[in-house]
DNA sequence: GTTTGTGAAGGCTTTCACAGCC
DNA sequence: GGCTGTGAAAGCCTTCACAAAC
């Protein structure tokens, strides 16, 4: 029978395990357009070259949603890693630094669809506050971020500003009382223990690349 | 005495390896920046969150950089990294998909800095084709894909494009010749064991942000 | 018969700790 | 004195393989 795990301790579990959950949901929803109802752990793993022992221990984690001899009901199983993610719920971003990525980012869907929503864009440089978003937003004052989180009930800090200005505005955002924040900058960003704060560099996928070009037979 | 390893057998050196390189790199550029000449990997450990003998050890496997007892020349490590990433020769993209995030990267600095540059931006929505990115380039059919990579000498392609297309512009990119391939669709895409096909999930990220929300004490 | 959930094994990565060198 | 480069130890993650369940 499927059944949570009574309590989800956050320590003991991997943080690999947490990106793959979401890696798990992308394939989930493939199945659910194909429409497929049932799917093993082994037939998952051969569809989307994954190991099927690795499924079944990152499910387990958080409870029993299988049926032995069947496999996961597709779409109970979507469900479920769902609700793991805490996607059920609506997410609130802000974005700080209105360049090029941070407008991007903006109006990309993958921050503005599925529960995720975008409620401010901010920059310190007067001559970019006031400008229109591609999203309809209005660029504003990063000084407004104390209020802004407060008043529009932001979850996540997303910084897009230079790397040497990075720094300061995750201090910000943290004084701010935001509990996670993603850096794009090209820079750690350090924060309390109480504070996830996640540091994505693009650039670092293309100069593995470069390596693989550099280094690899040619 | 600072010496390269004679033959770097790229098998035997881990992904892990190569993406912390990126890191140490930009580590690098900052103290270069605030004037450093020399760092021992202790304090490039304490000012950057890193582990030292992890920085030693990374670098080790490609010679030896290092002085004992001083530490390593900043300037000189700067460009031992650089050299080791491939990243003192051009690499160019071509980028496929001129969605938000397609036209985003083609003028966002990370990809149009430093030695990538964006050679050529596809779609294969007839609306699209003809549209001016915001980089100065036209977005062209997607059908012209191999010439393109031919003509230009392009070494790297990107996928901006919807998850349903995402394997067949793959299988395209590597028909055409491309042996790199970066992913932004939120899909696996496979490709031949010649080819190295990165998937970068943006999302997977706001996710992880998620799950920490929805478990981690609130 | 099939497949899950899981202890045990294996493999990989990080960290420790120190010989060797400056 | 200090620091690098590196074998050994510790820790972590993945994969195997099978009992339990359907």
């Amino acid at each position: 029978m499927a059944a949570y795990k009574r309590h989800i301790d956050t320590d003991s579990i991997s943080e690999l395990t947490i990106s793959r959950l979401s890696i798990y949901l992308r394939c989930v929803d493939q199945l659910l357009e194909a429409g497929l109802e049932t799917v093993s752990s082994q037939e998952l793993a051969k569809r989307f070259n994954l190991n099927s022992a690795q499924i079944r221990k990152d499910l387990a984690y958080f409870g029993e949603f299988g049926v032995r001899g069947v496999g996961y009901n597709v779409r109970e199983l979507r469900q479920y890693i769902i609700e793991i993610l805490g996607l059920d719920r609506e997410r609130r971003l802000v974005i700080v630094g209105a360049g090029n990525l941070g407008l991007a980012l903006c109006h990309y869907s993958g921050f503005s669809k599925g529960n995720f929503l975008v409620v401010g864009v901010l920059d310190s440089d007067p001559t970019r506050i006031g400008d229109a978003t591609p999203a309809g937003l209005l660029v504003e004052d990063a000084e407004r971020l104390p209020e802004i989180v407060t008043q529009r009930r932001v979850d996540i800090g997303v910084i897009t500003t230079t790397p040497a200005a990075a720094q300061a505005v995750c201090d910000r955002m943290v004084q701010a009382g935001l509990r996670t924040v993603l850096n794009f900058a090209p820079t750690r960003v350090r924060a309390p223990e109480h504070v996830l704060a996640k540091t994505v560099d693009l650039k670092v996928h293309l100069e593995e690349l470069s390596f693989f070009l550099a280094h690899a037979g040619g």
